[in-house]
DNA sequence: ACCCAGGTGGCCC
DNA sequence: GGGCCACATGGG
């Protein structure tokens, strides 16, 4: 591990900068989390697809009051419908139930739930997530590193952006941008969660209030 | 009435 | 492999 790089230097500056992010983020950030909050995570991911937390919030919190907030309840749902009153608040629903089903779908039927696929080899189950409809790398990535716990690195707007401004790379693809970090820094599943959490800190200006009561 | 947040798939070339 | 578009919401 080199420790001469501008990726490394940037997570010890944006450590030294907020501190460790589980502070703003303490159920994401850290390893110690139930069964049920990893699920919480996964749909939470679905649902926040091209929206703002705030709106996903609210679409797990018809879930929840519906007791719908569960991989195994929403996989044995025999009508989709159900869910698209319910997941409004958090946009495109005419596409994010069918996608939340088949994600809950392929972890209940193929893993029996995410603790199992958390055993899964992480190129393997990365390989699966992607091949699901409605699944592309940055929530695949996201699902890995939150949700189950794997080292693999998300690459989000915001790093982009902050890759773009600090000139980190000038190949801003996504795969190259995941290769760049995950290169550069200790391959270890807090390190990526925190310089992930650090960096839209940084970008949002501010410590946003993320999962506090879901 | 705007403008913003902020992934993915399906086109087209 | 890149560029463009549709999909939908809640909040400032």
């Amino acid at each position: 591990m080199p420790t001469t790089n501008k990726v490394y230097h940037l997570y010890l500056e944006l450590l030294q900068k907020y501190g460790p992010p589980e502070k703003s983020w303490p159920q994401w950030c850290t390893p110690e989390k139930t069964p049920q909050l990893r699920e919480i995570i996964a749909i939470g991911a679905i649902l926040t697809q091209r929206t703002s937390w705030h709106n996903a919030d609210l679409a797990l919190r018809n879930l929840k009051k519906e007791r719908l907030l569960s991989l195994q309840k929403i996989a044995n749902l025999s009508n989709l419908e159900q869910l698209t009153g319910l997941i409004k608040p958090s946009g495109f629903y005419q596409t994010k139930p069918r996608r939340l089903y088949d994600f809950c779908s392929f972890a209940v039927r193929e893993y029996g739930g995410l603790e199992n696929l958390m055993k899964e080899d992480l190129e393997v189950s990365r390989q699966k997530l992607l091949g699901i409809k409605g699944i592309g790398p940055e929530t695949a990535d996201t699902l890995l590193l939150y949700a189950l716990d794997q080292p693999s690195f998300v690459v989000d707007e915001y790093t982009k952006r902050l890759v773009k401004k600090r000139k980190l790379a000038t190949n801003l693809a996504y795969e190259h941008l995941k290769n760049l970090f995950e290169k550069n820094l200790p391959r270890n599943v807090k390190t990526y969660q925190d310089l992930h959490a650090l960096i839209i800190i940084e970008e949002k200006g501010k410590a946003g209030s993320v999962m506090q009561e879901v």
